[in-house]
DNA sequence: GATATTTCTGTTAGCGGTAACATACAGAAA
DNA sequence: TTTCTGTATGTTACCGCTAACAGAAATATC
């Protein structure tokens, strides 16, 4: 039985179930959101009518005579950088404790499909927004400016905040990862990126890293970028092509740790000696890594504190709380076994 | 300048527009939706003023008032494991050429979560529903059958769909790997594969794997499963573990390619001759897969076809067409390099 | 027993849009 | 000129729910 009844075509609404329990549409609201006092008597009547009739309620409705809409925007670039899934779980986590729902909204990296993506979003009046980056169009900033609904920028921290703020500086990383491989001894260094001019985040790490690296009168020896296709394949490819035109190379810092995998399973495959001969590191910290036969440095980018932090913003704003809104997360430099020019026991 | 304005405290409505541009909010409406016969001159009147005050439609009145709703509910278990994002993926590339627009909801595996999650998707009275499997609590199925809204389930096909379905026979992925191995004349078969019951796909394969098995007089020799953590370093350790106890193992069968690659990294790593001493498969045909020294064997479980399909389907009902709604797709068997026994050239 | 207080339930008026219909006015056709 | 047609705009009545207030019934207080 539970709440099967004949096809209807109408939805139902909150009439139907008034009139199933024979009281006013307003206490039927009441016990339906546990609201205001009502007796057991009642509470039980409406309760059973409702399900019995399978009533849905709707929330359309509820939100526009309420004006309170329990959903939270989360913009992000990307699905398939596995980043971004884990930054969603994390948020996630932290909302399933409030009445807030994450909404995702997807960029593909393009500036004008995130203000689309944001208007569309900012149209459902959310009571945040969670947004990857500080860069965007100048009418999406006016947009989050005037919209009156708490803005978190999340993963980057150079720049100019609409708001609140989650993340870690990516020009930091860079050159925190630049100094480390300098210290170790390395001094031919090779660099291989994706070929997206508006992954902002890996351009600023790549400028940190260069910076970093100039200060220490040492220039970028050879260069490989990529755009589309596996990042393992490519992190491979690019890794043979760029030791066979620099053979001297001592060291391979890849932009992400997936092609850091595929540059270090091609070293593996080809006996290259890492990382006595070459060096790798990589950028993020993937859960894949430690699957790999040798653990490839790389520098965790705190993505799981920084969908948390993200989340509880906003969460603490619905409920009326103030709490810290500027986050700077520190990612740690994780050496693993291939940065490291003296093996030591 | 652009929308930039003094700071607001009530969010804009029609009637700002409508005074702003001397016209009634009606005809701001059409020409803000398009709709309807409305002169150049004032169409250009209200489109400027509209971007002057940076107006944003409140789509949760347009909704209730217009019965429509143009969003997608799209329910999954889980954003940790590759595949979902994928078909996510596929969903939107699709969707993107419609009004409709996807709302993901996660389910973490749980029956319950995925009431729960349905039941406040339901509320806002979507379009469309997209949902992962065919088992789903009696209160769910009777929510989705009195819904009155297209819903399609998607992943697998072995079962009674509520409505419209795409996807592939787990049952029959299985059997089909299972005939493979057998006619390459592997006997000693081991699996490995995840410890969640609920995992009905994972499940369904394993069974039409073990019968297979079973009419061609053969048991599973040994397994192994896991539950959390990397799936690449279980893969590994099920490996380690499993050949240690049963080093007659000439076939190992993993549920999936994530812990299939972590099973072949170890074999390579540990001079294991595969597919020599022991053929591997796994299931999915991630793109991870293309990256590694060796092709895995796996089957490719169209993911891509499947959101695609699943929201053709949603696109077609929504505009009142009439499509196919119960589409079987194939999986297709990859040999890879660890599913032949004798190495041709 | 009269009045104050609490507990419960109902009534009214929107929330911000849109469907459907009504109206005004121009030019075309008769 | 009259009537018809089409284009361009406005008016009205909701969509389904909830905030705010009002009222009735039950209980407490003196």
């Amino acid at each position: 039985m539970s709440s099967q009844t004949s096809p209807q075509k109408r939805a139902l609404t909150l009439r139907d179930v008034s009139e199933a329990s024979g009281v006013s549409e307003m206490t039927v609201s009441r016990v339906l959101r546990n609201r205001g006092d009502v007796s057991d008597t009642t509470r039980q009547k409406v309760t059973e009518a409702a399900k019995r009739l399978g009533y849905v309620p709707n929330k359309i409705a509820g939100a526009l005579a309420s004006q309170r809409v329990n959903l939270v925007a989360v913009i992000i670039p990307s699905m398939s950088n596995m980043v971004f899934p884990e930054v969603m779980t994390s948020i996630s986590e932290v909302l399933d404790e409030t009445p807030l729902q994450p909404v995702i909204g997807v960029t593909n990296y393009q500036p004008d499909k995130e203000e689309a993506v944001l208007f569309e979003m900012l149209s459902w009046r959310p009571s945040g927004v969670i947004i990857a980056g500080l860069e965007h169009t100048d009418a999406a900033r006016a947009m989050m400016r005037n919209a009156d609904v708490p803005i978190v920028e999340i993963m980057d921290l150079d720049g100019d905040p609409i708001d609140a703020i989650v993340g870690v500086s990516q020009h930091r990383a860079g050159r925190e990862m630049a100094e480390a491989i300098i210290k170790e001894g390395y001094r031919k260094i090779g660099f291989m990126g994706t070929n997206m001019p508006l992954d902002h985040r890996a351009r600023k790490r790549f400028e940190g890293f260069s910076e970093a690296l100039a200060k220490a009168g040492i220039e970028i020896a050879d260069q490989e970028f990529y755009s589309g296709g596996s990042a393992l394949v490519k992190g491979r490819e690019m890794t043979e092509a760029i030791l066979k035109r620099s053979p001297d190379l001592d060291f391979l810092y890849y932009s992400n740790d997936m092609i850091g995998a595929g540059g270090l399973l091609y070293c593996l495959a080809n006996g290259i000696d890492v990382p006595g001969k070459v060096g790798l590191a990589g950028f993020n910290g993937v859960e894949l890594l430690d699957g790999l036969p040798m653990q490839l440095a790389t520098m965790d980018a705190e993505r799981h504190q920084i969908g948390r932090k993200a989340a509880e913003i906003i969460a603490a704003r619905a409920r009326g709380e103030q709490i810290e809104e500027h986050i700077e997360l520190t990612p740690r430099l994780q050496f693993g076994d291939t940065l490291k020019r003296k093996i030591t026991t």
